[in-house]
DNA sequence: TTTTTATGCCTAGCGTAACTATGTATACGT
DNA sequence: ACGTATACATAGTTACGCTAGGCATAAAAA
């Protein structure tokens, strides 16, 4: 079954999730770290959640492969931030990810919401609804 | 962005959705590991491939969870099969996992399917569709 | 005023899971 | 007889999300 890999109070990410999520937020509106983590909890209705160490690790990922890009910059409150915006590249890489993500959960989906079709017997081909 | 963990032909299984997939599928009937390899292809309309190096390993993680009981067994042909059945503590987990996976992509998803909803701006919480 | 909490960034190390690659062995088709 | 499909298994690699820290400043509470 799904097993988050390490204890953790709420539902972790499925590997591979986490890089996708943040460039979605970020493609929305440029903006920091911690408030990405924020941002998930909220937008999740405290479904999910980000730990910092694998907030910042996700975020140089997305910055190794030129899918977004880092400012430092001073906010209104005198706080230096890193803003993170999103490149044009990973415009593309986030529409292709949406994409490939969407087909393989969907996949997974077809699996594991199949309650009523269970004639397999007799058939050596498995039917689904 | 989503990104198989290793390079493979075919999308990979996200991390945690391959031990659920099989045990749905041990659910509807019992068979053996090879088989069950063919069943994703064919139900994924192959979309979806299970490799060796991974099925086997999630089988043994599933038996020794007591989820699934595995049994030597000839078949017509003559070949000994191990063949996989769920058991009632893998029926329970089965539901949990189907849930709480069902809950973590549904949430992910709110993320990924928000192209209108771009209202960040002016506004310190995000509204979404 | 001192202390706690929230904000903000980062790294090291751990555990796990899916992968590649390889080995073994038998049945079947040609 | 030879290759392909069937069938199981393990060793080693890699990647990722986690725990557990460290560092620093601003705001709020005691």
């Amino acid at each position: 079954m799904y097993m988050a890999t390490a204890p953790s109070s709420r539902p972790s990410f499925p590997s591979g999730s986490l890089d996708l999520v943040l460039l979605s937020l970020i493609a929305r509106q440029a903006t920091h770290g911690y408030r990405l983590a924020r941002l998930v909890e909220e937008v999740s209705d405290g479904r999910l959640a980000v730990e910092e160490g694998s907030l910042y690790p996700s975020l140089q990922r997305l910055k190794k492969r030129k899918l977004v890009e880092a400012e430092w910059q001073k906010q209104e409150n005198g706080r230096e931030v890193r803003i993170y915006s999103i490149t044009p590249a990973g415009k593309v890489a986030l529409r292709e990810g949406v994409q490939e993500w969407t087909s393989v959960t969907g996949a997974i989906a077809k699996f594991l919401n199949t309650k009523l079709a269970d004639k397999i017997e007799g058939s050596n081909r498995v039917r689904f609804a």
